[in-house]
DNA sequence: GTGAAAGCGCTAACAC
DNA sequence: GTGTTAGCGCTTTCAC
């Protein structure tokens, strides 16, 4: 049994497996897919034959005829960054157990990058697309987009473009942070975050300045950095502004960039909070045990992950309806002990 | 031009470029495959079809005659854990650069899902496997690792079979901080690391036993635990120990399991390096910025995915020679103000 | 240098 | 219920 399959050196087919239980190939196609039409015995015979082969069914082959490939791909700045690790983390369990598979790659913040891994993923004809781009006004990858006739679902981005959205209330994130600080007295605030090109950056400042606003507090466009997102970027602008004159007297950073803050803050043997508060969008193990332990503003990087997985599959299997989905978690600032009055 | 492409709703085929360019479907073939044999006219009129027609080949199609997927599959027990998505994030880098598309998926340290994914990973008849298992003494999966015939590479794993792996000195880590240890005088020290069923636990406890027989100290066999990789477990075990009798007066922890350890520390407001001495297996920002400062074993996560990845790439190209690899990165002893003298 | 044709492993439409 | 057959989009001989 299976003789020719020795010498071949291939996998078996389902040609063996036919072969086998005497069977034709349409019996063992149907057999695969559940279609209910087999009788109980010869359904059982084919089992037994694909068991003793160990066949199993090609995925490119199946896909080729079926014109699905049941993969979906996702596309990241970065999955070395724990906020995008467990998003990525929790979507790719929920499409796993729906019975996709994902294709993962990191644009490393490249828009070329970007263009070069959608193509792969149009290449692979995969489902669905989850993605968070670099840039949000970035015209190129926007077209490809559009133009992909690919189910997508953008995470922690919005973009001109008819797609499904899933993200987090940045703007609120900030409105309520901010607003704390006015609250306990602070006047000068600095901001440090993404590029306004995304979303986050964008909502976080407009949070921030709406929170000045209520407050008739003026802010200061000096003491607002949007142009990076490593902890790198955080240290420089934190270092900067704690050395000048006029220092702010407390700092808003998103997770990886408070490392760096924190690290300034070292360096300049300044005391929190008595000598600056900080608040932290995002929360992390570092700023829980940080000492003091940090006041941060909190999601869940999971539950993102998990819509967005949810709204693809729907969207993939056409259950989603005609509007487009437009998902925002609600954010929670938790209240720590890195905040205080500034000093008169 | 493509006129019954528009009908037809479909994806353009090599025949549409074919037909735009009038040529032969084997003549679009080599322009797409860098046949030189193919003359520059030609070649150039076939581009312009393909361009225009926004034509991408279509990989199952091509991996189904070339028998070639250009695709690998990733597997690891948690890729929401930073230490395992940063080897991840390099690895998939290498192999992107070299044309190979990630298949990613998370086995959250279930033996049955590693069973899925692995045959998931051979339906998709990938190339080549990254792979960190949760037990290396899994007879079934080590069984289908054995027989699936495809290019393997294990992570930071060591088991019974002929394949190809890549890792981390955890001997020589747990040898040199334990060492360091003793060497101010501490006698009942505490481990917390993962399970002695793969190579991390299993070479931290021997190194952990060497360190101490080198000195001449007795090691307390209840001051190790191997049994969970979560923070939660670290607290757990780090209180309990706390708060007994000839509680350890120093903790080796791996880098998860240390959020939880510093937890227990704190809630029982012990000062370190005061009370309790404390070293990390594994750098983190949390290590770095704890106060104090925690002393650490630091390795490369970047590196061993990119070698990882170096290794799989040549074995898949068939470059790597008859002998099995076996590479392991050095570690390093960071020593910060974690550690001090036990109290006499 | 280029075209024609066979077939990779599978599904689905159609016979019986 | 089950078998037969025609492709899915591509690569690869083999002619010319």
């Amino acid at each position: 049994m299976g003789g020719d399959l020795d010498r071949s050196m291939r996998r078996p087919t389902m040609r063996h497996v036919a072969r086998l239980a005497n069977v034709s190939l349409g019996t063992v196609s149907r057999v695969i897919n559940n279609n209910p039409s087999v009788r109980r015995d010869v359904r059982e015979r084919v089992q037994k034959a694909m068991e003793e082969l160990c066949y199993l069914p090609d995925a490119a082959a199946q896909s080729m005829r079926s014109l699905a490939t049941m993969s979906v791909g996702c596309m990241v700045p970065d999955i070395g960054n724990p906020l995008f690790a467990t998003t990525v983390s929790m979507a790719e369990q929920v499409l796993h157990s729906a019975g996709y598979t994902m294709i993962l790659s990191s644009s490393q913040y490249s828009s070329e990058r970007e263009r070069e891994i959608l193509s792969l993923f149009r290449r692979r004809r995969v489902d669905g697309i989850l993605c968070t781009i670099g840039r949000e006004d970035d015209a190129e990858v926007l077209s490809i987009l559009r133009n992909s006739g690919i189910a997508l679902v953008m995470v922690d981005r919005t973009a001109d473009l008819d797609a499904d959205s899933v993200g987090t209330d940045h703007f609120d994130s900030a409105l309520q942070a901010t607003s704390y600080l006015l609250t306990l007295g602070h006047s000068r605030i600095g901001l440090i975050t993404v590029t306004d090109q995304v979303r986050t950056g964008r909502e976080r400042l407009q949070g921030f300045m709406q929170a000045h606003h209520n407050a008739g507090v003026a802010f200061e466009q000096r003491l607002t950095a949007l142009r990076g997102f490593s902890a790198e970027y955080g240290y420089r602008t934190a270092y900067e502004w704690l050395i000048g004159s006029e220092a702010p007297t407390a700092l808003l950073a998103g997770a990886n960039q408070m490392a760096g803050v924190l690290k300034a803050v070292r360096a300049l043997n300044l005391k929190v909070p008595e000598d600056i508060s900080l608040i932290s969008f995002g929360d992390t193990d570092l700023a829980e045990l940080n000492t003091p332990p940090l006041t941060v503003v909190r999601w869940s990087t999971e539950g993102v992950g998990r819509t967005a997985a949810v709204v693809l599959l729907s969207r993939m299997r056409g259950t989603a309806g005609e509007a487009r989905l437009n998902l925002i978690s609600p954010v929670e600032l938790i209240v720590r002990r890195s905040c205080a009055q500034p000093k008169p």
